[in-house]
DNA sequence: TGCATTTTCTGACGAAGCGTCAAATAACAG
DNA sequence: CTGTTATTTGACGCTTCGTCAGAAAATGCA
């Protein structure tokens, strides 16, 4: 049954052709190298079709950050989906993070470029909206982890902390993480050669911090982070 | 003794006059609401002037991270030299990067700004070496606090993990902390009501994490931050 | 099929901003 | 006072954005 005439699988199509050409111009020349004049020559329409598509060149990229943010959610629902312990779901969740940096480093030139308020202005708050759902699903799935932690006893909430408050410093801790690697090219100049095991060390941390069993040195990360690559990631 | 000629002082006022001007510009309007003729104009100088002290638009955004860089060290070395025990005086850096964050909102967008490839090619190279020059100095204070607290046996280091890593860990906690902070409005609808003080409980946490002595359960935490904030920040 | 109506597409156009540079002005030296 | 050098100016060329009147295509209907 189709629920799309042939007209509108056609739009959806040419909106796929738009993005997928855009994609590498703007992770190529930048933010100000690409112009909406080189994509529409590119895909071979006029400007005005590419505008009746999108309604500013920011909107692009915008749709383009919304794909990544799906692909983000799925990487975190398949390490969800492992089944073991919480703390070893929770390395998943790490994995499942350094995947996405490592695989869609796009995205994080998108957000940036989205997240400017004088571009945010001009964007449309629906696609805003797809952006915020991924978030708040990939919030859910890990604060759910941490709730199966806590119906295990293998971690005991601080007065006052919330599952999602648990989450959020795990989030800032590795987006502040992959934004510090990505941004500062002098992070061997200040002594840190290693960041991504450094970032992987210091989430453990914390969770020893709130003295969530197994503590990590009562466990052999290296073998977890292995099982899981093959397990959940298909790697190796 | 005068080292600057009356020309370079003047010189060296209208960069300031330039700046005064630019400031709430941007944060105003934005990375594309303001313009060099709207600087022209407000300064009463040409663009051509403009153009003898700045390269293009976003040396003047640099410029401008540039003097908030520096305010950050200045804050960061006033929370390093607090008369204190090693944990206490982290407790005075975090307060620090709140202040900073709190006083110098527009430091953060305007450091996405530059930070963006496509705006980074363009501007000067030296420039951004004084910012990373702070970030260095920053660096480098919050790593000796680390180094005082190896010698006085408060913190053990595991292996293979230098104090600059150490730092490295609580710099994206709080940096992504503040950066989420800023840039998703749906904190709240997420869970997550009081995000500066997790962001507290969080390093705290780090820190225990890494067994770093007295542990915070082992000290009133509420009251180191109210003696910094009076004796190193002069506020209350 | 042929014609009317609606939808979609097009690219020339106005507006705005960037960065330049030849000419005007000011500063200075003799 | 005049010749030389340094500084300032704003008009200009160029690029890009986003629009919109008209062309082209699709659709409906007799």
């Amino acid at each position: 049954m189709d629920l799309l005439s042939p007209k509108q699988i056609e739009i959806r199509e040419r909106e796929e052709k738009i993005l997928l050409a855009a994609r590498p111009m703007i992770v190529r020349e930048g933010y100000h190298g690409f112009s909406m004049d080189r994509i529409a020559e590119a895909v071979k329409y006029s400007k005005g079709t590419i505008y009746n598509h999108f309604s500013c060149k920011e909107e692009i990229i915008l749709a383009l950050a919304a794909q990544t943010s799906a692909k983000r959610v799925e990487l975190f629902q398949r390490a969800a989906d492992y089944r073991a312990i919480a703390r070893y779901r929770m390395v998943a969740i790490g994995q499942a993070a350094q995947i996405f940096a490592s695989e869609y480093t796009d995205h994080f030139l998108f957000e940036e470029i989205i997240m400017l308020p004088s571009v945010r202005e001009k964007t449309s708050e629906k696609r805003h909206a797809v952006i915020q759902s991924c978030e708040i699903q990939c919030m859910s799935i890990v604060a759910g982890i941490v709730r199966d932690a806590v119906a295990s006893s293998d971690l005991v909430l601080p007065d006052n902390m919330s599952p999602e408050e648990i989450v959020f410093g795990l989030w800032a801790l590795t987006s502040g993480g992959y934004s510090i690697i990505l941004k500062s090219e002098s992070l061997s100049l200040l002594g840190i050669n290693k960041p991504v095991q450094t970032v992987r060390d210091h989430t453990a941390a914390l969770m020893d911090g709130y003295d969530w069993r197994p503590l990590s040195k009562d466990f052999d990360m290296d073998q977890v982070v292995q099982q899981v690559n093959q397990k959940v990631f298909l790697n190796g």
